[in-house]
DNA sequence: GCTCTACCTTGATATGAATCAAAGCTATAA
DNA sequence: TTATAGCTTTGATTCATATCAAGGTAGAGC
């Protein structure tokens, strides 16, 4: 199967041929998700015109390195990417996977440079919002200030319940946690809650969740086993997501 | 010994008599660390002017329960504090600690409520900054925007930084680590960095790092008998740091 | 279509930290 | 001052996951 270099299923109307970068927030199929959620349609204009749209980032390549200087956050628009650290020891720590609609890079805010890496896990669309156009316009707009600020709280306490999942949880507990966690994001862009193809590796997965590769091979086989799983390489079916949700023991 | 009421060694003019709630940020010792970092004298004023200071917060009272409703965020101004969540099955993750000069409660803003507790390690003295104040004020200072920006990034660049610790690292390199960071930010005050009186627990800090006391106790011990650490009790003195800069092993 | 490489799975063994158990210590309250 | 409850330490044992090892699979590129 041949991969189309935009479409990975969000944004339907575009082809290889159409680089659609004049997509604008008013008609994205995203916006009840992303910045422009609650903004009035001439403020979301405004927020249309610093919004840079650039050509798909490959497979594999980096939208940002750990170090970098900070200049903009990114919108997610199509793809998926994960951001890590390297540890001086060379292995990697994945801090998070980011879907359609989520926003990537606020680490960089603090001390303009990025702390973590961004890479895309497979072809994506993006939307680039130069940070300080972004601060004036929040000035402007107490909405996108809001809205901006509560994105920003809402990675803090995604970072915590993933520390909690780190250092409370066994790995079986944490792959269902984190699998119900991509069936939530499925289900909010109106995708398969049930079925879905992992856009990470067993390792990036393991990199995530503390955990070696290995165990996280077993622990996809042993959810097959008990029929709460069907799992075809990065295919996946939840058989039985209540099961699931037994298994994960989280809230 | 007694404790005084206020008076943590970071508040030198207090005693238990003066509940001196008239401090400003304009001569608050802690302003260079704290909210009116980077403002303009004229701008502090009118930051002062939002911010609600009460009485102490005594030893073990809550500051704010998870799932209460959210209404500001609080600058540390004597005392010590530990954010925490509570698992379904009763455990305790510890999310943080909070020391004099930084900010807790900011995991409240993206669903107006808080996601986790927050509770005094020792009589700890608070300043309250009501959250839609501090909105408002902030679309009139742009120096205050980015500054707040930049304070919940740091919080999200430490969480991502616990989440590495949790994930990779050894209990020793947990224990080392959390000591470093209790150094550092002694240091940012002008205390003492290698001899310090820790406020949490053993408990606490197994919490926060994932461990069980017995472990955490068991590091101590090991330490001490390597004389990187002299240990008694609460009191802590780094006998050499650069020895528990090895065994951390992070930069 | 074939090869090569990167990814995934499964098994055997080792190990660091959890758990279980008990005693010592500290600080608050009576 | 003594009682008391909570905190800390230390030891013995268990267990979940890492590590080591090897074979299997699938997709990308030729």
């Amino acid at each position: 199967m041949s991969i189309p270099i935009i479409n990975t299923g969000d944004s339907p109307g575009l082809t290889a041929c159409t680089h659609d970068y004049q997509v604008k927030c008013g008609n994205c199929r995203l916006n009840s998700l992303c910045l422009p959620l609650a903004l009035e349609s001439e403020d979301i204009e405004q927020l249309d015109n610093i919004i840079q749209r650039s050509k798909p980032l490959q497979k594999s390549n980096h939208l940002y390195r750990e170090g970098d200087e900070f200049q903009s956050v990114f919108a997610v628009r199509s793809g998926t990417l994960k951001a890590y650290k390297t540890t001086d020891d060379g292995r990697e720590q994945v801090t998070g996977f980011y879907f359609p609609g989520e926003i990537v890079g606020m680490d960089g805010i603090s001390n303009n440079t990025h702390a973590s890496s961004a890479k895309a896990l497979e072809t994506s669309a993006l939307c680039e919002i130069p940070f300080t156009s972004l601060e004036r316009l929040s000035t402007l707009m107490p909405s996108l200030q809001r809205h901006f600020f509560q994105l920003m709280s809402r990675e803090i306490t995604a970072d915590q319940q993933l520390i909690t999942l780190l250092s409370k949880n066994s790995a079986d507990e944490r792959v269902a946690a984190l699998l119900l966690s991509i069936s939530t994001r499925n289900a909010r862009r109106k995708l398969s809650a049930t079925q879905f193809r992992l856009p990470m590796s067993r390792v990036d997965i393991g990199n995530y969740l503390g955990l070696t590769v290995e165990t996280v091979s077993r622990v996809f086989s042993r959810m097959q086993k008990m029929d709460v799983l069907h799992v075809d390489n990065k295919e996946i079916e939840i058989l039985d997501i209540e099961g699931l949700r037994g298994v994960a023991e989280i809230g």
